[in-house]
DNA sequence: TAGGCCATCTGGTCCT
DNA sequence: AGGACCAGATGGCCTA
């Protein structure tokens, strides 16, 4: 797959072929999910290289001159750069800089934060020359000679300590970046993704989970109406069953680790059930490429008929008596009897629904997930569980609504 | 060789 | 006042 061919998917939304071409591609790209730039660079890609590389040189060839003292270069002209000795940067705006109306002067104009009170003008060219006119006398100009020159060694300072916090931030934002480009699903390429890449496939992929968060949670309204009633499987929604005597809520946990690290088939039962009893279950098909990051061997696209058999299978379970229903297919580390334990505990209070996003992220304290070729029911105990109102508060619609 | 992507430097602006 | 953030400029590396 190349670029092209990428950006062609990208713009299209279309993360199902993107998945397609996942399953057909047998590179190994950035499978381990965590040493992205190691990886990548044995892979051949070789910008992790280069960027290491150069962070190196970087650093090794700042050659500013921290004793150079001459202030009629200097003080002078604080945004030419005329003291520098780095790169063709400086070299560029040692010509631009003293006009005032130089590149960099224009382009700040054109960015939205905050006000501009000069129209291309650098104010700041002006401080140092309005301070030198003040002062008439040979110990004023030799006064500020020598305030220059340690204006001078400061400013240098000044500057390699704001490159250097520069150079930080930047690293920063393009481990986040990594970070980004780990848990987007992509179809592996020769290369790894750029920026803009990256941002457009995470903006797409959230636009297409999403959809499938809205489709299912339509998906489960239906079928809580042909319930008459009895609480269906719940997908990051909060329902309160109010008919049917079914009692109470407890929360519904989304456990996408356990998709992921479930191996083939990922489907996740989200269990809604107000007695611990299974009532329905929505299959949730997590991203192929998702589930690559931590299980590279793994790929299974669900077929239709793999769908029917799942339905038949929650269907039968929807009618199982509670301690029937239980054995099902427990899953992992989500399961067990002090598991099933804390499940009748936690079911005696109503819970907020639990959101857990791979692992990472939890919200609140989740009861009943199924996840595997058939249904199940588990308690979650999620740690570290964070104030429902607050993680409520980072989320935007529609998200919001399912908290 | 042109174009894309990236790292870095740099100065301006805003915020605390 | 100092730091964070931003955007322009530049050069290096890589690929088609």
């Amino acid at each position: 797959m190349d670029a092209s061919q990428l950006t062609e998917l990208m713009s299209s939304h279309d993360f199902m072929q993107l998945q397609h071409q996942l399953h057909h591609n047998n590179n190994n790209y950035n499978t381990d999910g965590h040493n992205g730039l190691s990886s990548e660079s044995a892979e051949g890609s070789s910008r992790p290289v280069r960027r290491a590389t150069r962070r190196t040189s970087q650093l090794s060839n700042n050659t500013y001159d921290l004793e150079m003292t001459d202030s009629s270069s200097q003080s002078d002209d604080t945004s030419g750069g005329g003291g520098s000795s780095n790169g063709g940067g400086s070299a560029t705006n040692t010509g631009q800089g003293s006009g005032g109306s130089g590149a960099g002067s224009g382009g700040s104009l054109g960015r939205g934060r905050g006000q501009q009170t000069s129209s291309g003008a650098c104010p700041s060219t002006l401080t140092p020359n309005s301070a030198n006119s003040s002062s008439s006398n040979a110990n004023a100009n030799a006064n500020r000679r020598r305030k220059g020159a340690l204006n001078a060694k400061e400013r240098n300072m000044r500057r390699l300590e704001s490159n250097e916090r520069e150079r930080m931030r930047m690293h920063s934002l393009n481990d986040a970046f990594q970070s980004l480009r780990e848990v987007i699903p992509h179809v592996e390429m020769e290369r790894r993704l750029s920026k803009i890449e990256t941002l457009t496939l995470a903006k797409n992929y959230i636009i297409n989970l999403t959809h499938i968060i809205l489709s299912k949670r339509n998906e489960e309204a239906a079928a809580l109406e042909l319930n008459s009633g009895a609480v269906g499987g719940v997908l990051l929604s909060n329902l309160t069953a109010e008919g049917g005597g079914t009692g109470t809520t407890s929360a519904t946990t989304l456990c996408f680790e356990d998709a992921l690290a479930n191996g083939s088939a990922f489907d996740c039962a989200l269990l809604a059930a107000t007695d611990g009893s299974l009532l329905n279950a929505a299959a949730v098909t997590a991203s192929p490429a998702m589930q690559s990051l931590q299980q590279p061997q793994a790929m299974h696209m669900q077929t239709p008929l793999e769908q029917q058999q799942q339905q038949q299978q929650q269907q039968q379970s929807s009618h199982l008596p509670h301690h029937q229903q239980q054995a099902i297919h427990g899953h992992g580390g989500h399961m067990g009897a002090t598991m099933m334990q804390s499940q009748q505990q936690q079911q005696q209070q109503q819970q907020p629904p639990t959101l857990i996003l791979n692992g990472s992220t939890s919200v609140g304290v989740g009861v009943g997930i199924g996840v595997g070729v058939g249904v199940g029911v588990g308690v979650g105990v999620v740690n570290n569980a964070t104030s429902f109102a607050d993680i409520n508060d980072n989320f935007d619609e529609p998200f919001r609504e399912f908290l």
